[in-house]
RNA sequence: GGAGAGGUGGCAGAGCGGUUGAAUGCACCGGUCUUGAAAACCGGCAGGCCUUCGCGGGUCUCGUGAGUUCGAAUCUCACCCUCUCCGCCA
């Protein structure tokens, strides 16, 4: 009962279906959810009603039997209320659960600024940054020249793993190492961000809080006999850090930058980008995590978007910037930009961070509150992440766009003092 | 893997079957005193849910879940987590 803010304040419902529809849905289980609140409810105060008569008995038997009279007439009818009890006990457990398996099925709402939409085509391009750069020859796909350099090994991969999966040799390894490390210089040095490696393996409760589960079980490797699941994003274990954790307000805002691998099943994309590095069981990601006070997440939430950009800035990479739109946007985001990548080899744009402000969604379901500072009710804070940026993709980036006619490649000047080099060969 | 200890409010830390949602201290908030601050003193101060226009009332929560009991933070069982010692290991 704690996942949607109100299921009684009508202004909120009504905004609230109009963005279960721009998502593409219905409001029938909304309307499930009102109903088995309404269901929750009175089987509370019946419930409670009962306990209560119990409660007064029990102290009645408590004080005659210190007096030393005899109580048996009055524990005999507490027999019974527990009877009644029990029963009610039943429904109203009922009740709730299914209350709450339908309240995790609902999406966040979405912010009024998101353009409605059905599909990708709908996203809206806020800015275009750089230019397309231009060759003189027929720029090549990232895996042909990786391959052609031997910095990169598909094949004995797919006999050691299997398909998705990559050996990255010498400067592929090297510029990947390079690249990690430039991205999370950046973010702690210059951005404020706490640099983090978070546990690669989390457990169930954490996949519900960020809101990957109940939904999207089939994402994620689970390890067998044991209750752990492979990291999707380092979003999983970084949302789940102040998980029933109470801050207080000075702690707000809590920046991370946490640095891991992520493995994902990408059931359900087979035979969609077979070729070279993009989409891969396993790939390095920077991820952006901030908890910050809910009047400031949109604020935040545009820093942490340009945050992510200045890596591209610094790479001279050609890249724009998306709001995604109603039909588009992730479960449990309420707003999200889309940075894309410019790659040449594939003439088109890639995506290379997603940036999302969850405001409260992801913090009802951790559990995670602040004391404001004059006191007051605690208030759920509002989460946001993004990538800062997704590694893998940013390697391809670097190679299709710094590509030369005879198959080296140039080094971006921010990596050369991390490559110790101008030119890759 | 073997042996022990422990998990209580924002934090520290008592309580170990009966009006204990929980002593005390710290932190925090309000007040007295002070030119101001500190100190001292007085008062307040957990959260969720239900209910009430409001005062308030009800209920749940002392790691989690089951159980014993008229009644459980206190007893029993299972699980989770933390710590100490031994063994093994990067």
């Amino acid at each position: 009962m704690i996942y949607v803010k109100n299921l009684e304040d009508e202004v909120y419902l009504q905004a609230y279906r109009q963005s279960l529809a721009n998502r593409g849905g219905d409001s029938a289980l909304l309307d499930q959810a009102i109903e088995m609140n309404l269901l929750r409810k009175k089987r509370t105060q019946e419930l409670e009603t009962k306990k209560a008569e119990q409660k007064k008995a029990s102290e009645q038997i408590g004080s005659k039997k210190k007096k030393g009279e005899d109580a048996s007439s009055e524990m005999a009818a507490v027999q019974k209320l527990k009877e009644e009890i029990k029963g009610l006990e039943e429904s109203f457990e009922e009740a709730k659960n299914s209350l709450d398996s339908i309240l995790l099925q609902l999406p966040n709402k979405v912010h009024e600024s998101v353009p409605v939409g059905k599909s990708d085509a709908d996203n809206r391009v806020e800015r275009t940054v750089g230019e397309k750069p231009s060759f003189a020859f027929a720029a090549k796909a990232h895996h042909e020249i990786a391959e052609a350099m031997g910095i990169v090994d598909f094949e004995r991969a797919s006999k050691v793993a299997g398909a998705r999966f990559s050996f990255l040799l010498h400067w592929g390894a090297k510029l990947e190492r390079a690249l990690m490390n430039f991205m999370l210089d950046l973010h702690t040095d210059e951005h404020g961000y706490k640099e983090v490696i978070p546990p690669y393996l989390v457990n169930t409760e954490s996949m519900y809080g960020t809101g990957q589960f109940p939904k999207f079980q089939e994402d994620v490797f689970h390890i067998k006999n044991f209750p752990f699941y492979l990291i999707p994003t380092a979003e999983a274990p970084m949302t789940n850090y102040y998980r029933d954790e109470m801050l207080n307000e000075e702690d707000l805002p809590q920046r991370f930058a946490a640095y891991s691998s992520c493995f994902r099943s990408e059931a359900g994309s087979y035979g969609k980008d077979t070729k070279g590095l993009i989409r891969q069981h396993q790939f390095e990601k920077v991820e952006l995590m901030t908890f910050v006070h809910p009047d400031k997440s949109y604020e935040e939430h545009d820093r942490l978007t340009q945050n992510a950009e200045e890596v591209l800035k610094r790479l001279e990479l050609h890249y724009r910037v998306s709001t995604l739109c109603t039909g588009d946007i992730s479960f449990g985001a309420a707003k999200c930009y889309d940075i894309e990548v410019w790659l040449p080899g594939e003439n088109a744009y890639r995506e290379i961070s997603s940036c999302s402000n969850f405001e409260d969604f992801q913090a009802r379901r951790i559990n995670t509150r602040f004391r404001p500072k004059g006191g007051g009710k605690p208030q759920y804070v509002h989460t946001l992440n993004g990538s800062g940026l997704a590694i893998g993709r940013t390697v391809i980036a670097v190679i299709e766009n710094y590509q030369q006619e005879d198959g080296s490649i140039r080094v971006p000047k921010v990596l050369q003092k991390y490559l110790g080099t101008e030119i890759l060969k």
